[in-house]
This record gives structure tokens, sequence and C-alpha cells, in this order.
DNA sequence: ATTAGTGTACTATGTCAATAGTACACTAAT
DNA sequence: ATTAGTGTACTATTGACATAGTACACTAAT
């Protein structure tokens, strides 16, 4: 089943965005068992070195724990979780506020435009 | 003079954002002429080819004019620049609605974030 | 011990974006 | 006609990314 991805940004980065969103969102939970990279390769139509490049960002952030010949699950420390969500969300807005700043827009302004929008 | 670029973002887009925020911050007046690919390339410690991208995407933008010959200038059209403000405005919020979306933030939250950064 | 299922490592290949270097083409002034 | 200043076009190089193939290492079940 291949799916499709965005050409602006590699495919690597965009599966990663879609676990931890899973994740925040509660689709994923705790503990829980994600494919292995050799299914989770074929069900997104890319190279099993893609899927393993994946699993490698999320467990350098600690957003999951991979076990050498069992699998790779989703971190059981809560915790972790929130904080990575603190994180994101902090990142997440410092890049927004510096775009618009060079872009010569003012915080407020944009804030208006967001409320309107989506 | 060479000047430090992110390393997320090609040269070219950053210079884009720049002149045009300064377009749009009022910096930079309708009809004011650019330097000259060599003169901005040198300046910013960057090869001709990329500054002629940077004009080239202004132009298609109908940020600037360019005058073969005679050098690139911003355009006149001050209409065009109040709605090229309201278009990048609309595109810039809704990539970062669609961001948060997939990383599982409510719009509500981060404005909230915003609020407080910054 | 063997097997099936897991993640890991390594090398090679092709593609594309970004950048650089160089030569060309147009305009205006002299 | 020449010159200086402008934008433009072409080719080459580099690096990141994705892919592919293959081999290795660990775990659990049999």
């Amino acid at each position: 089943m291949t799916q499709d991805f965005s050409k602006d940004k590699p495919i690597y980065a965009q599966l990663v965005d879609r676990i931890c969103g899973d994740v925040l969102k509660g689709y994923l939970k705790p503990g829980e068992k994600l494919p292995s990279v050799r299914e989770y390769a074929i069900e997104s139509g890319v190279n099993v070195n893609t899927v393993q490049r994946v699993y490698k960002e999320l467990e350098a952030m600690e957003m999951t724990e991979t076990k050498r010949g069992q699998g790779t699950f989703i971190t059981t420390d809560e915790e972790r979780i929130g904080q990575l969500r603190e994180e994101m969300m902090t990142q997440v807005a410092t890049q927004f506020l510096t775009m618009i700043d060079s872009l010569g827009f003012t915080k407020e302004e944009m804030i208006e435009v967001l409320k309107k929008g989506g």
C-alpha cells in the first residue's frame, strides 16, 4: 500500500511526524508494539532502511524503546511523553514566531488569522 | 561579508524570505532598485546563481520587476504587495495549523503558547 | 539445535536539489 | 564600436535522500 508523501520533506521525517502525532493523540498507547521494520516498509511502500531510520530517530528522542529480536515499542514512560509534548509545542511555536517576524507579521495579527482559519 | 544562514532551509529560500519581509515591513520601497546579482552575491557570500534564483522567484510572485541590463526593482504595484501580504499570512497560517494538527495539538492550546512566547 | 521473527550494519546505486564556475546576451552611456 | 553594468544560460560538483541487496545479531518458540 503505497501512501502519499509530500515532496517538501523526507519520507522518514514525515513518518516520524506521523508516529509522534499518533502517540501524542493517544492513538498509540504506551507499551504498544509498532509493526516490524519489514511490515511497516511493505505497508508504507518504502524501503526497510527508511523505516529503520524512522525507528532510530524515535528511539533517539526516547519516544520508543527498541528491543532487538522483539520489536519496537512505544515508551511506557508516560512522563517522557508529556515532556516531548511540551518540547515540541515550544519548538513549533518558536519556529513559527521566528518565521512570521522575518516576514514582517506581528504575533497579534497572526493569532487573529489563526483564530479565523481551520 | 558572509552571512549566517540556517541549515534547515536553502539559502535562496532564506534570501527570498528576507527580501519579502523587508518589502512587507516597508524597509524596501516600491520602485526601489535591488543590488545587482553580483553585488548581492558578494554581500551575502553566495554564488551569483543563487541570487539569480532569488530574483527569479521574487519576479515569479510579482514582488519585483526585472529589466534586463538595468536591474531588478521592487514592484510599484502597491496593491500587489498588499495581496502578497494577505496570501502569505494565510499560507503560513494554514501550514501551521496543518502541522500542529498532525502533531496532535489543538489550535487553542497553541495560541496560548504563542501568547506567552517571544 | 533449529527456526522464524525481530532489529542492525554495510556497501552500492540512482536521483534530485543546491551551489558554483564560466560563458553568453542585453542595455545604456560614451 | 566599445565599455561597464546588468540579467541569463549552461555545465559540473557536491551532498542528502531513498532505494536495493546482502549479511549479521539477537530473541523466543519449538
